[in-house]
DNA sequence: TCAAGGTTAAATGTATACAATATAAGAACC
DNA sequence: GGTTCTTATATTGTATACATTTAACCTTGA
């Protein structure tokens, strides 16, 4: 056990922010990331109860560093804690759930303003991969793998995306509306649904191929707001 | 020590988030606020290390609610905690802030496509009091002040943003350049800094009283785009 | 039978002791 | 005298006991 001549500084760069972040730091955020795609693919339904024990002794941690995740996915709206209740899966309505497509599409045309980035390797077969798993879906409704996904094409779209702040803000916004499908696919089309998820998928990877960010943000833009005019039909049926 | 016939439901809205907390929550947002406004008018500035046993003891609390606390500011990029060293405030970069004043400009524009909100009661006097205090700003340069005005006229545009998500956003990303004034004042005329603030409060202010949203992002993003401009110059400058 | 009140159990929130870690100072050695 | 290793100290990170709060259940009375 002498000095530390391995490692370096105790620093590393992970998950979608690029800040530098410490040992501990890190295993927060693997947590983090873990149990919002879980919340996201509905692992936790909307009003389960996500004990911190229960999730302490899954992750192999104390409480403590759970609850630093819970709070944090309580800042993105995504869980809600009560004293003496719990920590329950947040419902989001529709109504929220357009403002912040709005916002979501604001951003998406920022995308294509700002600085260019050479394409990531691996970037094109991993676009194709999301493809065939599109293809490979039946005509029964399968939503998990729908959110896989999507997920997966989100996540390719953040690379190209060189401003941090950006990339984060993107990021966040979309995780709070990711379990959307599981709460619109009954008013929608599942072969439309799957189409034009495939159709965003090539689109991308075409402007990608390119390297037009501009068409990116665009074909992404797009895509949202498709489901944007379906929130509005929602809420207006609802409302009148 | 009977029932709670008194407070009702132990819910409490509070903050830019409208999201509702529970009264230990409500605190631990009340020491957040406290905080990064301390940093923002740099009574801590970049580089200050703030210890959380100190924190703790000032607002007479244990460590824990503190470090939630720092642990939302971390994310903000507003501090930065490494173990055995301490929790340090960051130093900007020119770029990261140029970033992050794209995606605020985006914003802006946004902010006139949503739906337009009744102005809140007292609005008008509050800008007018920033205007007489922006009156009484002398030649001397006096940061703190024109700190404290901003987050003001920040404040008041808030208000007038019914869609949440936009808010929150709108307010992670001001108050993270929001110490910008401290950087580029040396490289800035005062006296234009301070009119062209001034302008903007004046602008905001009659575009609020006729309901003009569009009209309040406009203004907003006419100015973020000066500094935009300025900041570009800078780092042309440095870069060639 | 129903309702009101008290009791109990369980969850999050807090405080604190302990562990891990990095920095700086000091001692030993060449 | 300079360098390297050790050691001390201060700080954040973790685990855990305790406090607070909620909701459900059970009891008791009319």
């Amino acid at each position: 056990m002498q000095n530390n001549k391995g490692p370096g500084p105790r620093q590393a760069m992970n998950g979608t922010s690029g800040r530098s972040l410490t040992k501990p730091q890190a295993r927060i955020e693997r947590i983090y990331q873990a149990l919002r795609r879980q919340i996201c693919l509905l692992d936790f339904p909307p009003g389960a109860v996500l004990r911190e024990q229960d999730l302490a002794e899954q992750f192999g941690v104390s409480r403590t560093p759970i609850r630093h995740v819970l709070n944090r996915l309580g800042v993105d709206g995504l869980v809600e804690s009560r004293q003496g209740v719990g920590t329950t899966v947040t419902t989001i309505e529709f109504k929220d759930l357009l403002d912040i497509y709005y916002v979501r599409a604001a951003l998406a045309e920022a995308i294509g303003d700002s600085d260019p980035v050479p394409p990531e390797p691996g970037v094109f077969e991993a676009l194709d991969a999301l493809t065939l798993k599109c293809d490979q879906l039946g005509a029964g409704i399968d939503l998990r793998t729908f959110g896989e996904i999507n997920i997966g094409l989100h996540s390719r779209i953040l690379t190209i995306i060189r401003s941090r702040p950006l990339r984060e803000v993107s990021d966040r916004l979309f995780y709070q509306t990711a379990r959307i499908w599981f709460q619109i696919l009954p008013r929608f089309s599942w072969e439309r649904a799957v189409m034009e998820l495939r159709h965003e998928i090539e689109e991308v990877r075409q402007a990608m191929a390119r390297n037009d960010l501009k068409a990116v943000g665009l074909v992404h833009r797009n895509r949202l707001s498709t489901v944007m005019i379906l929130l509005q039909q929602v809420l207006d049926e609802e409302g009148g």
